[in-house]
RNA sequence: GGCGCGGUAGCCAAGUGGUAAGGCCGGGCUCUGCAAAAGCCCCAUGCGUCGGUUCAAUUCCGACCCGCGCCUCCA
C-alpha cells in the first residue's frame, strides 16, 4: 500500500508513487535562508519533510531529496554587511550551523543541497528563456520582471483568480500598491532579476541586463530544474510559501520550459505557534534548538514535540509540550526495552538500519504503520504505538521479534532514535561536589545530612536521581 | 474582502454513520530512608452553537459563532 498524502493543488488525497519509467522519487523542499540560526518553526517544516522522506523510503521508494540553501537575498546581504564579512563567509557560517542543528535533530542529509549563489548562471538562463518567450520584461533600471498576466494558469496553486485583477491599483488586502516604485507593469508582477543597487555592496553578478542579483523565487525554479528536471514528484515547504513563492515557481518553470506539471504533488506544513502566539522577534518567543538544549531538553525531545501534531494543523509549541515529549519518549523506550527482553535482543541489535534491511514483518505494529501511511498521520501513529505497548499480555520471543521489526521501521520513519546517550548539560563542579557528599552521607545512613544536601542541590537547579548503585544529576526544568 | 485551516476532557492530540485512540497532568495503590523513577488502576453519555438528513451523527448537509494563517519575498 503506498503512502497517501493531501495535495495542496488538487486538494485531494493522492498516492505517492513512482512515475512510469522512473526509478527515483524526486522531492524538492525550500530550504533555509542562512542569515542566522534557524528557529524551531523552520525545523518543524524540515523535520516533517524528513519524516515524509523516511516514510517513503521505508515504503520502498528510492527518494532523491533536494533542499536548497538560500544564500543570496536581502537578509543575507544585510547580515553579511552588518557582520563585516563577505557574503560567502557569512552564509557559510550559518549554513554550517544549520547542518549541525539538522544532525542533532536526526534529519537525513538531502542527496543534493544546492546553493543559490552557485546556480546564478542557471537562473540567468531561465530568466532569458522567460524574456524570449514573452513572459518577462526588462525595466528601465535593468531589473527583469515576470509578467503574471502572460501565464494563464497563474494562481492555480493558491486558487486565486488573477484574471479579475488585471488593472487593479490596490492589492487584495485593499491597500494601495505602489507599482511605480518598482517599475512594474502590474502590481502582481514580481522580480526575476534585481538590478545592482548601492546597498548590495560587492554582491552583484553579470547578466544580459546588466549587473545585479537574482530575485528570490527564481532560485528554486532554477535549482529544481537543474537537479530534478522540468517536472518532478513532490514539492514541499511551509504553508506561508504557498503564495506567492510556490505559485511563482510554477509560473516561472512552466513558462520557461513550456512543459506543464511542474510538481506533481504539493506538501505544505502548517505553522508553529509558541505558547499560543505567532513566533516573532518582538515577542521574544523565537526559540532556536540551542536555546531549548540550554533549558535541558534533548534534540530528540524537540523532534518528538515538532512532529507530534498533524502536519496540516498548526502546532502550539510549549515548554510543557517538551516535558510531555520527554515522558512519552521514555515510555516508548521502556516498551521497546520490554520487547527486546522478550525477543532476546540487545539494544544494539535494535539499530535501525539493520532492522530496515533485514526484517519484513510489522508484527502488532502493522496498524500503526497504516495510520502513518495515511496522510502522514504521526499523532495517530504514535497513539497506535502506545496502544500496542500498553498490551499487558505476555508475548512470545517470536512475536516480540516481529513487533520489533515493525516498531523499528516506524521509529526509523519518524526519526526517533531510542537509547541514545543524551547526557544533556553537565552539572557545574559545586553541584557535582554536593552530590558526591550527599551520596556518601546516604551510604553512611546520615539521612539528615543527605536531605539537607538534596535541598541544596535542588536550590541550585538540579535534580539528583538515586539508583541502586549510584545516581544521576539532571537539570531541573 | 478573497483563499485556506481549525474548534474533541485540566493541557496536547487522533478518529469514526453505530455509539469517543493515545500522550501529559491529576487522583488512588504497590515499591521505596527521603525525593524521584517504575508498575497497576481510575479519569469526556461527551466531540463550538442551532437546525436538517438518517433506524442511528461528534462523524453527512445547511446556517451561525469563535480562533488562526496567507493575500509580494516569514518554514
Amino acid at each position: 500500500m503506498p503512502v497517501v498524502l493531501h495535495d495542496t493543488l488538487s486538494r485531494e488525497m493522492r498516492p505517492l508513487l513512482l512515475k512510469a519509467g522512473k526509478s527515483t522519487f524526486g522531492m524538492y523542499c525550500c530550504g533555509p535562508t542562512v542569515y542566522g540560526p534557524a528557529h524551531i518553526g523552520n525545523f518543524r517544516t524540515f523535520t516533517l519533510q524528513d519524516v515524509l522522506r523516511r516514510t517513503l523510503e521505508v515504503d520502498g521508494l528510492k527518494v532523491k531529496h533536494v533542499r536548497n540553501i538560500t544564500d543570496v537575498d536581502d537578509k543575507t546581504i544585510r547580515g553579511a554587511q552588518a557582520a563585516g564579512q563577505s557574503l560567502n563567509d557569512f552564509t557559510k557560517k550559518w549554513t554550517e550551523k544549520f547542518h549541525a542543528d539538522c544532525k542533532a535533530l536526526g534529519l537525513l542529509t538531502p542527496q543534493v543541497e544546492p546553493s543559490a549563489v552557485e546556480h546564478i548562471p542557471q537562473q540567468v538562463a531561465m530568466i532569458q528563456a522567460l524574456v524570449d518567450r514573452g513572459h518577462a520584461y526588462v525595466s528601465k533600471d535593468g531589473s527583469v520582471y515576470f509578467k503574471v498576466h502572460s501565464c494563464k494558469d497563474y494562481g492555480k496553486l493558491s486558487h486565486i483568480d488573477f484574471s479579475k485583477q488585471e488593472t487593479q491599483a490596490t492589492n487584495s488586502a485593499g491597500e494601495a500598491n505602489d507599482a511605480d516604485e518598482y517599475e512594474r507593469e502590474s502590481a502582481s508582477d514580481f522580480a526575476l532579476w534585481k538590478s545592482r543597487k548601492p546597498d548590495d555592496g560587492n554582491n552583484f553578478w553579470p547578466s544580459p541586463w546588466g549587473e545585479g542579483r537574482p530575485g528570490w523565487h527564481i532560485e528554486c525554479s532554477a535549482m529544481s530544474l537543474a537537479h530534478l528536471g522540468a517536472t518532478f514528484d513532490l514539492h514541499g515547504g511551509g504553508i506561508d510559501l504557498c503564495f506567492p513563492h510556490h505559485e511563482n515557481e510554477i509560473a516561472q518553470t512552466e513558462c520557461a520550459t513550456g512543459i506543464n506539471g511542474f510538481a506533481a504533488h504539493w506538501f505544505h506544513s502548517a505553522h508553529l505557534l509558541v505558547e499560543g502566539e505567532k513566533m516573532s522577534k518582538s515577542k521574544g518567543n523565537l526559540f532556536t534548538l540551542d536555546e531549548l538544549v540550554a533549558k535541558g531538553f534533548s534534540p530528540m525531545e524537540v523532534r518528538y514535540t515538532l512532529i507530534a501534531g498533524h502536519y496540516r494543523t498548526s502546532l502550539n509549541f510549549t515548554m510543557k509540550g517538551l516535558e510531555d515529549a520527554r515522558s512519552a519518549l521514555g515510555k516508548i523506550e521502556r516498551g521497546a526495552e520490554k520487547l527486546l527482553h522478550a525477543a532476546g535482543f540487545t539494544q544494539k541489535e535494535f539499530a535501525m538500519p539493520a532492522v530496515i534491511e533485514k526484517q519484513t514483518s510489522w508484527g502488532r505494529f502493522a496498524h500503526a504503520w497504516e495510520v502513518l501511511q495515511h496522510d502522514l498521520n504521526i499523532p495517530g501513529c504514535l497513539g497506535q504505538i502506545f496502544t500496542v505497548l500498553a498490551d499487558k499480555h505476555e508475548v512470545s520471543a517470536q512475536q516480540a521479534r516481529e513487533d520489533l521489526s515493525g516498531l523499528g521501521k516506524i521509529l526509523y520513519a519518524l526519526g526517533l532514535a531510542l537509547f541514545a546517550d543524551v547526557a544533556g548539560p553537565s552539572a557545574p563542579a559545586n553541584v557535582v561536589a554536593l552530590a558526591a557528599q550527599r551520596w556518601a552521607a546516604k551510604q553512611a545512613k546520615d539521612f539528615a545530612a543527605a536531605d539537607r544536601l538534596r535541598k541544596e542541590i535542588t536550590e541550585l537547579g538540579w535534580t539528583m536521581l538515586d539508583h541502586k548503585d549510584g545516581y544521576d544529576l539532571k537539570k531541573s526544568v
